[in-house]
RNA sequence: UCCCCGAUAGCUCAAUUGGUAGAGCGAGCGGCUGUUAACCGCUAGGUCGUAGGUUCGAGUCCUACUCGGGGAGCCA
């Protein structure tokens, strides 16, 4: 019976056949054990010399990494095996062999594997982030539509500036200059008027010279927007859709966070409500002597990690220096070079904290926070932080000037947990006509561009807002993932695109 | 755009103070009936990123360039 490996527990003793590809395979004499995935998950085959013909065992026993092949069995519930199954082999068809596949058991660097993602993707890591990516889009749209919104699908060639010109990809439209899409949003403010609810989920486009390790020029982004809500409205309602994205993740896919080292104790404490902070406050934390403590603890957790990392490694050659078996030599080489990259990490923090911690101290009430007074406020709390009520001079045109102090914007941007920094940001938006019209004016926009926008201000003006959250930057943020670039099948960065 | 680091076998990395290239993985062959990045033995595999320079002699020192990594600014 034709099946897969995720339903092989509904299988125990049964005879079955999966088809799938290599992925790796271990030969001991007349034993072979097959590690098999379909796409669905690893499973182990074993081989037994005269269970299989002899010219199909000695085909097996040099068959590369990453052929394809269609494998029957008997289904064994057995803990030694990955997943707690395995196959007893009595027949197998090579589909198709691969000879000398390029990627390897061992590490690899950056640049090898971006160059081979077509591959890459193939492997348990990539598989275990693609998986939770899935859910983590599936857990968007659920989300909004069983909370009553309509989906909107807003252009990707745009007319107008939503965050800034200077971060515009232009696309020559038929002679005619447009731009890829920063942002739905101005378009989804329409639609609210007509829907209520509303929300868009698409690639989103910014030429920002930004090559970090949070940043993409391409990444998808889902902004809802709604009519009839003020700034806590906002609030509540993005830390319940970002806390149903956690737990849902946290229910389907238990083992893809373990393989991947994601930190499950910390997610399980993302429920609502999250820490309620405005940037006056955060002002007031950074330049605050709490602030140059908590620098200063920081500074003196990483040296005292690298002081004992490399006790670690001093340790470790000792007793390589001893005399030990040959394989334990790599394995010992291989932690010591876990060590020492954990401990050029390391150098890089204590490095950059003098740097941060004089940032926070000199920070002065209007400007905007950077990434590092971001990290700073996210690294204080274990829960998600909402800093609301920037200056208005920073923030985008839009945004609705707070009535009861007009220094400041009705905006919030969602710092996640642990350091990761913003993975939100948002805002009421300016209803006011003349107020809106100003501000076009002022960021030196041409109101003809703008004027379907400001005619929703003259039409049943209501107070309404909404927010955007980036796909990648979640999904690194839930699986601990250090690089955006690993949360997107094929990631395109600032001066790089590879395939 | 700026600052730091790097480029040696298909891959990941070593090579004392400048003295003529090494290991593991991968590949090939052989051994092993419970392996978990299996293990053990043998074999093949290199214009040391490119171009100059210093030197009796350069993988190692100097200059320029190319490519890559990390960080800063800005952001979802």
């Amino acid at each position: 019976m034709k099946t897969y490996i995720s339903q092989l527990k509904d299988h125990i003793d049964g005879q079955v056949t999966v088809s799938g590809w290599l992925y790796n395979s271990r030969a001991s004499g007349k034993l072979q054990f097959l590690i098999v995935r379909d796409g669905t998950g690893l499973c182990q085959c074993i081989v037994e010399k005269g269970s299989v013909g002899d010219e199909l065992f000695a085909q097996l026993k040099h068959l590369g990494r990453e052929s394809a092949l269609t494998v029957t069995g008997t289904v064994r519930s057995d803990d030694r095996s990955v997943g707690g199954f395995e196959l007893a082999l009595t027949d197998a068809e090579i589909v198709c062999p691969a000879v000398d596949y390029p990627i390897t058991p061992k590490d690899h660097g950056v640049d090898f594997l971006l160059k081979h993602r077509h591959l890459h993707l193939r492997s348990q890591r990539q598989w275990c982030i693609g998986r939770i990516r899935h859910t983590v889009i599936d857990a968007i749209r659920r989300f909004f539509n069983d909370s009553g919104f309509t989906l909107i699908d807003t252009p990707i060639f745009t007319t107008i500036v939503g965050e800034g010109e200077q971060t515009l990809f232009e696309v020559d439209y038929f002679g005619t200059p447009l731009h890829l899409a920063q942002t739905g949003q101005l378009y989804l403010e329409s639609a609210a008027m007509s829907f209520g609810k509303v929300y868009c989920f698409g690639p989103t486009f910014r030429a920002e010279k930004s090559k970090t390790r949070r940043h993409l020029t391409e990444f998808w982004m889902v902004e809802p927007e709604v009519a009839y809500i003020d700034l806590d409205g906002l609030l509540e309602l993005a830390e319940n859709f970002v806390s149903s994205i956690v737990q849902r993740v946290l229910t389907e896919h238990k083992s893809e966070l373990e393989t991947l080292g994601a930190d499950i104790e910390a997610l399980k404490k993302i429920t609502p409500p999250f820490n309620r902070l405005t940037y006056s406050q955060v002002v007031e934390i950074l330049i605050s002597e709490k602030c140059v403590d908590f620098m200063a603890g920081q500074l003196a957790g990483f040296n005292a990690e690298k002081t004992e990392l490399e006790d670690q490694i001093k340790a470790l050659e000792k007793e390589v220096a001893g005399g030990v078996k040959k394989w334990k030599q790599e394995k010992i080489a291989a932690e010591i070079a876990q060590a020492k990259a954990r401990i050029a990490e390391l150098e890089v923090k204590i490095e950059n904290n003098p740097k941060h911690a004089r940032l926070a101290a000199e920070f002065r009430w209007g400007k905007d926070l950077g990434g590092s007074d971001e990290t700073i406020i996210s690294l204080m709390h274990d829960k998600p932080t909402f800093v609301t009520h920037y200056p208005r001079e920073v923030k985008a045109f839009y945004m609705k000037t707070d009535r009861a102090n007009e220094k400041v914007v009705e905006n919030f941007d969602l710092l996640a947990s642990a350091g990761f920094g913003e993975i939100i940001g948002g805002s009421v938006r300016e209803d006011d006509h003349d107020i809106l019209l100003d501000k076009v004016n002022k960021e030196g926009y041409n109101p003809e561009t703008y004027q379907w926008y400001l005619d929703l201000r003259k039409y049943g003006s209501v107070p309404h807002g909404g927010f955007g959250l980036g796909v990648e930057r979640t999904v690194a943020w839930i699986t601990g993932e250090k690089h955006i670039r690993q949360c997107i099948a094929f990631p395109r960065m600032m001066d790089k695109v590879y395939i």
